[in-house]
DNA sequence: TTATCTTTGTGTTATAAAACACAATTACAA
DNA sequence: TTGTAATTGTGTTTTATAACACAAAGATAA
């Protein structure tokens, strides 16, 4: 974890911030009061119990969350991508992490803090809806995520899963290579199953055509076949 | 579903309100633009993919909020009473309705219009932050439901169920039974379970002298060991 | 370069929980 | 008040998936 002096201005800056409602006189108090840090692959950024400082913004790099179920099994409850943020609702709920944050590829992130954010919501109406309609989104995607990750099947979860990290990371250039490279460990932590039946579903899906596999890299061959699996559930 | 037009301010006034940081002024605007109907046991309050119309709070009655799942199956995500909200997710979120809310008592609603709270929210920052800590809140217990509904075997997901149960609207008098009265279907639509094993397991908490049970009363005999079938998954 | 650890892959066994089937009871409506 | 539907209860069978065991390949470090 070392420490840079830079301004990584794109958290607060890019098109799609909810600071984008701010003025530039608010803006300049954010861009003030913030610090960067680098994280390498595998770092953990916080954990379970761990006092928030301040909103954590992704400015390079990809990061999961999870939390730590029976027995320490992991289950992976969001994933990151520049230039959205992570722990922000513990900083809300006023108490501790109950969730880990872990960098998945070497991270830049940048910490603004708790307090200026706070005068801000107070004084910002627009930036407060914003915020609350980031809550209320996610709030809907973790209930659909309790329902299918305890009601579908194997199969089902898997490719709600694979779907799910091309909804967010989108694909390569090839227009079919997801843009992420997780261990098998993880799609398994992402899809509420063990990681052999990941590694032996993938495989079947690969057999299948509908997706191909070369190492970590999956690449969907039929993303229509991929919904159908998913919404068969 | 009959009208009535009476004001049921406990809505708006009572101690634990979010409202409570309004001025006079702000909550006479919400108190003038509320509306309040009566819902019968079983009636639907509104339904996945409705769109909301306003804020709905609670006035008399108890609410099952759920998700329907693979082959129609039944999670519920939420309970409620009063004066908690219900919908309000939706509300914020700006879509239709992703989960469906039915009455399973009497039930006395009211309804804020969304544009005046949308103002109050634009110019009371206290306001704007009692409900961004609410769904703060909402959101890590979702997310704590999802890893333990998946996690956690039969047993630890019936008696997490019944210590929320008891958490969300507590005992009768005899400081044991709990204060509410469900359906074994229901009991297993909140535990991710068949009807069957939420009633096998019932009796099996009763037979260990955990819980004792007469119809739908259901007393809990021994707080502790319910707390450690629960903790140990 | 070799040794060690981690990750991936595959076959087998064990088991938790669903699915099914069918009484018995209770609630409800005609 | 009698018939019908819904709910509760219990035993049996089936099945999806975890658990286990071990081999092969890759990555990492000494």
């Amino acid at each position: 974890m070392v420490q840079k002096n830079f301004k990584c201005d794109n958290c607060i800056e890019n098109k799609d911030s909810v600071f984008n409602v701010l003025t530039p006189q608010e803006k300049e108090q954010l861009l003030k009061s913030h610090t960067c840090t680098f994280f390498k692959k595998g770092d953990i950024i916080f954990k379970e119990g761990d006092r928030p400082s301040g909103l954590i913004c992704l400015s390079e790099g990809k990061v999961k969350v999870f939390k730590e179920g029976v027995g320490g099994r992991e289950q992976i409850i969001r994933m990151a991508k520049p230039f959205g943020f992570i722990g922000y609702r513990a900083l809300f709920a006023g108490g501790n992490y109950i969730s880990s944050a872990v960098a998945i590829e070497d991270c830049t992130i940048c910490v603004v803090e708790k307090d200026i954010l706070i005068r801000l919501i107070r004084t910002n109406g627009d930036l407060s809806l914003g915020i609350i309609q980031a809550f209320a989104s996610e709030l809907g995607f973790s209930n659909s995520r309790t329902v299918t990750l305890t009601q579908k099947h194997i199969r089902g979860r898997l490719a709600e899963s694979l779907i799910f990290l091309h909804d967010t990371f989108g694909y390569e250039q090839d227009d079919a290579t997801l843009k992420v490279y997780l261990s098998r460990e993880d799609i398994a932590n992402l899809s509420n199953m063990t990681t052999s039946n990941a590694i032996r579903t993938l495989s079947t899906f690969a057999s299948e055509g509908v997706i191909s596999i070369d190492g970590r890299k999956i690449k969907v061959m039929d993303h229509y076949k991929l919904q159908r699996i998913s919404d068969l559930g």
